[in-house]
DNA sequence: CACTGAGTTAACCTAAAGCTAACATGGATT
DNA sequence: AATCCATGTTAGCTTTAGGTTAACTCAGTG
């Protein structure tokens, strides 16, 4: 994974805090960058274009909020995610913390193990969000939502085994159009999985018994396609 | 990108959420209208035209379902994207919403950054109708989409069998051009394999009878043609 | 008027898809 | 760790659409 290169910035006004913070990070890999107060921060932040900003509320000089708020106005520092530091209770901050952009907060005092799986998932969703976003697709009755792996069929919801999903998903990306099996093995299983002959015919049967029979059309010596 | 100038109208009964939300957005460029609850986000909508609607679920006087599904019914209002807001957990809501024509829901608490991303790419989704560019071939009143494995001949659309549509298309692929038996029977049924003599013969014979006889020219001692 | 190549038809054959139940696997749950 | 359950895959059988063939007919040509 890119994580093992992903940038972090660092700001808090404690030096203690800063020192285990950052060893703890760095100690998984990250490359750390660190600040002591919001000026500084941002200036730090504009020259390294860090992936992960973690800015502690109550600063001298400038606080959290002000730099956070400033960050986002920087078009170079478009994809960042900002977290907050706030001491456990300072509801306030935290509310105030999403007004001005950020995407998360961590409580004080933090524990080792919490911050770095919280900043793991942090950097995993950056990747996950602007592709794209908004994965969801509607065809008549059917509404698929791939954000979830769910989907919606006349109504109700369900969910489908992973398979089932992943081929109803490639089904719908055009519907009408006739995916020749070649292509679905190579999208859903991958190319160089091999499968039966007849395991696609299986999961095209469960999709029609769950939605229909008819939505789903053979072409013979071709492959299948979702119609309407 | 147009983005900057489109117009959001953010609907919820909350003032807190329309100043977090409303701030966030505007940040970013859009201009961005509010209302209280459904009947007056229908009013304004009607009056203001906006590019996407927030719609809050939960509201007094008008709620969001039966907002969304009289901006609906409201031709002003075509191409207008709906997204609902939605507390999490509250699936029905949600599948209510699709059923009135919703595009999209967010869940509520918001991220900001989500939000604004999905926003952006609800709107990047209004601007992508029909980019579908798929290899259709036109000859008169006869349509080959060798995508979905159908044609369409005289407004009647009809699917072939494997053979017939790949004989088909090699014809058209240069109407008027003779192809010998030789050549079809490389292309059609690849050089390795050896069928009888009438096998093409039969094969056109099932063309000219689905698709009208003067199409497919004989040429004798040589091999087939399509015409016109 | 025979010869050649194409058209027609229906019977036949086969490869591909449908189906079912059994087996395998891996991730949860206790 | 032991169990359980859902998912995924496979094997082997049935069914069927599609493809091929054979046998015959027809039309044009020298």
């Amino acid at each position: 994974m890119k994580d093992a290169k992903a940038r972090i910035l660092l700001v808090d006004d404690e030096p203690d805090i800063l020192e285990i913070v950052g060893y703890n990070l760095k100690n998984e890999g990250y490359q750390v960058f660190t600040a002591e107060n919001g000026e500084e921060a941002l200036k730090i932040a504009k020259k390294k274009k860090p992936d992960l900003i973690i800015l502690d509320v109550m600063m001298p000089v400038m606080d959290g909020i002000e730099a956070c708020e400033k960050m986002r106005k920087t078009p170079e520092l478009d994809g960042t995610v900002i977290t907050f530091l706030t001491a456990r209770g300072e509801d306030y901050s935290m509310i105030a913390g999403f007004d001005v952009g950020a995407d998360d907060y961590i409580t004080k005092p933090v524990k080792p193990r919490v911050l770095v799986s919280k900043v793991k998932s942090l950097l995993r969703r950056r990747e996950n969000v602007s592709p794209e976003a908004s994965n969801i697709l509607k065809l008549g009755d059917l509404v698929i939502d791939r954000d979830q792996y769910k989907i919606i069929y006349k109504k109700e919801e369900m969910i489908l085994p992973r398979k089932e999903f992943e081929l109803l998903s490639l089904l719908t990306t055009k519907p009408g159009k006739v995916f020749k099996r070649e292509e679905i093995l190579d999208v859903v299983w991958g190319n160089e999985v091999i499968v039966g002959g007849r395991t696609i015919d299986v999961h095209i049967r469960k999709l029609r018994e769950k939605l229909g029979d008819d939505s789903f059309k053979t072409v013979k010596g071709v492959g299948y396609k979702y119609v309407k």
